[in-house]
DNA sequence: CATGTGTACTATGACGGATAGTACACTAAG
DNA sequence: CTTAGTGTACTATCCGTCATAGTACACATG
C-alpha cells in the first residue's frame, strides 16, 4: 500500500502523508475506509511506530482522517476536498521549477514533453 | 547576483550551486568569467566562507568552474554543456511530480497550465 | 611586503529525523 | 472479566546535515 524510501532526502513521515493523500485523491481510499494501524504498518514497513504516528497526527490535523480511540483511524468525509488543495501545492512546485527552467533558457516544449510523458505512463498503468 | 533564503528547507550551499548553474545556462556567466571570491561573496550574503567554499568546491567537482590558486575562480569552457545535464534533472523532477499528479487524477491541462504560466512570467520579466 | 586570492583543517552548536522504550485509556471479541 | 488490538502521550537517545567560528598555509599580483 505504501512505498517508502528510507534513505532518500524526504522524511519518511512526509512520504506517508503524501502517499496517503494521493490514495485519497485517486479514490483508492474513500471516506470511512480504515487506515492501517500504527503498529501493524510500522512492522510492515520496518518503521518506528512513532514515525508513523507523526504522519497520522498530521493527517488528522489537516482534517483528512479522524480517529476513534480504541477502534482505529479512518478517512474523513471531506478528505477528497482537502486533498485537492494539497495537489495544488505540487502544481505550484512544478510552476516554480518551470520558472527556473525558463530563466535558464530551456525551451518550454521540453518541459511540456516531460509532463505529457508522465501522464502517458499513468494511462498505460 | 545571488538570492539566498537562509531559513528555507534547501541548504544555502545548494542554492548557490543551483543559481550559479542557471546563470551559466542563461548565458549571464560565460566561460572564463570570474566568480565572486569566497570572502567577498560571503560578506555580501552574510554567509560563512566555509558554506560558500562547499558550494564552489562542488561546482569545480562537476567541471563547471576551475580555480587558479592565488588568482580566482572562473567559469570553465564547457560549463554550459555540463549545466545542460543539470537542467535535465529539473525536468526529471517535473516528470516525477507529474506522475504523482496523474496518479491522483489531476487533469493534465492543469499541470500544463502551470508550466505555461511560469514561462509567461519569464517572458515578461 | 601587503593584499587578496584559493584551500584545508578542526571544533562546535543547532536542528530535524528516526529510533527505543514505557505507559495509559479505550474498544471489541472471547 | 480477560485479552488483544486500537490510539495517544511521554522521555530519552542517537545520528547526520547544515552552518558557523577560527586558524593556518600556499599562491599570485601589485
Amino acid at each position: 500500500m505504501f512505498q517508502i524510501d528510507k534513505y532518500g532526502r524526504t522524511p519518511i513521515y512526509e512520504q506517508i502523508i503524501e502517499q496517503s493523500e494521493r490514495l485519497i485523491a485517486s479514490g483508492s481510499l474513500k471516506p470511512d475506509d480504515q487506515l492501517p494501524s500504527v503498529r501493524s504498518l510500522s512492522q510492515t514497513l520496518s518503521i518506528n511506530p512513532n514515525t508513523l504516528q507523526k504522519a497520522y497526527a498530521e493527517l488528522e490535523r489537516r482534517g483528512i482522517s479522524y480517529s476513534v480511540p480504541g477502534n482505529g483511524r479512518f478517512v474523513s468525509k471531506d478528505a477528497a476536498i482537502i486533498v485537492g488543495g494539497r495537489m495544488q501545492e505540487m502544481i505550484d512546485e512544478i510552476e516554480l521549477l518551470s520558472e527556473k527552467l525558463c530563466t535558464a533558457n530551456v525551451p518550454i516544449e521540453q518541459v511540456i514533453g516531460a509532463v505529457e510523458a508522465a501522464f502517458g505512463k499513468g494511462v498505460k498503468a
